[in-house]
DNA sequence: GCAAAAGTGTTAGGTGTACACCCATGA
DNA sequence: TCATGGGTGTACACCTAACACTTTTGC
């Protein structure tokens, strides 16, 4: 052990961490300013090296962890990105996850000894190397799964309303929908459960609160679509 | 430049191709017999060591023409794999990409040198580390990609029947399809060609040749689905 | 002439989509 | 009482899915 592959080169191996979360009626992405040379003080997604005792998931759960305070988050790869001379300094191959996040759970002091920002989704300026390739991959990723599993809850606190959800699904797929079918298919599923009190922060009358119930949905045998746009 | 990141650890990264034909209406995967330690004369996906002088892709490409002589070949990633132990001789990252070759362009002298075999896809036994799971993920993603795009062509050679193309479709999706919905749907497509000419090799008859045009599938403006089951 | 695969239309049911008004409440 | 957002049902168009017989031709 130790010779095996030996006359192979080896590589820095990085992972860079899509942080998505959602507040009033948009999608935020958390970003740094970059610390160190190349680039530096310019916008980038977070990232970590990969350590020699990690699976590559535990160096994205440290990383989510450092810069947002919050365990046990649900994320999923987009991919692997490893042009030459991506990375400005050395080469570095880096693997993409995005994590959708509660921002109700996020700690702000964190976000700031991070100088770190949520930038709404659809306003992110420029960033370092292909962050905003890998950004653009995650949305469409995104826009994919959510069509056909329950993930956008994992970005709303437990409790939420219908409204907030709708507004949830026109942020990720760019387009306003229609309430009345928005709210039927989503009742129709079966998957919710809805509560005896109500949201009155957003209007007078107020809407009932609604929980995303986890079991009903494992009973459904894992439709092939959830949610079709 | 070359301190930027000194004090990080290194990783062998590979890439694995999941290597995917068609022949005679079923599936088949390309498996060669591993000729080194650990698991020596396991079967294997086809892999190779990134070099420092070449991007992801070009590693994919350098390992598919190596064993199979074709170049330019359609594909795609399937994700990067780096579970701790996942290769039971030292710690290797591995990045995965299908490729769809048409098989009528196969160097089967290459394939005897490399003690490579076309295994058919659902009578894949025992491969050697992770490699079961990452064939379970090609096909799960071949799936949902050629109900989007167009991509099954490449499995097929240029000139080929609507008879084969359905049951390409069948062998992908795993059941079998109603033959006139199936026709209906891909000639009102209209990105299919219909040729003088037909093959007689498999029917008296004989079923008439037809031809992808990529230019008219381009035109179409890439609607959200291409095939859907 | 017969076996074997190629080719061809119609219909019923279901699903997606468009659409407008009343309700509850706090100020 | 009024302004604001929450909540509700229907009709039509379109698409999907089910279904059976005729044609061609080499042997």
């Amino acid at each position: 052990m130790g010779a095996f592959y030996s006359s192979e080169k080896k590589f820095y191996v990085s992972v860079d961490c899509i942080i998505l979360g959602f507040k009033n009626s948009r999608l935020y992405l958390l970003l740094i300013k970059r610390r160190f040379q190349p680039l530096k003080g310019m916008e980038s997604l977070m990232g970590g090296f990969i350590r020699p005792d990690e699976n590559i998931e535990d160096t994205v759960q440290r990383t989510l962890y450092e810069y947002t305070g919050i365990d046990g988050v649900y994320m999923e790869q987009v991919g692997a990105y490893g042009q030459i001379g991506r990375d400005t300094g050395e080469r570095v191959i880096s693997i993409a996850y995005y994590a959708l996040i509660n921002m109700a759970l996020f700690d702000d002091a964190l976000c700031r000894r991070h100088h770190a920002r949520w930038a709404p989704l659809n306003d992110v300026g420029p960033l370092v190397f292909d962050h905003n390739r890998i950004v653009e991959d995650t949305i469409d990723r995104l826009q994919r799964r959510a069509a056909i599993r329950p993930i956008g809850f994992n970005l709303l606190p437990e409790k939420f309303t219908l409204p907030q959800l709708q507004s949830l699904y026109e942020a990720i797929y760019g387009k306003t929908l229609d309430k009345r079918n928005f709210r039927k298919r989503m009742l129709d599923m079966g998957v919710l459960e809805k509560q005896e009190d109500k949201d009155k922060s957003a209007s007078r009358r107020g809407a009932y609160f609604y929980k995303f119930n986890r079991e009903k949905y494992d009973e459904l045998l894992r439709p092939g679509t959830f949610f079709v746009m």
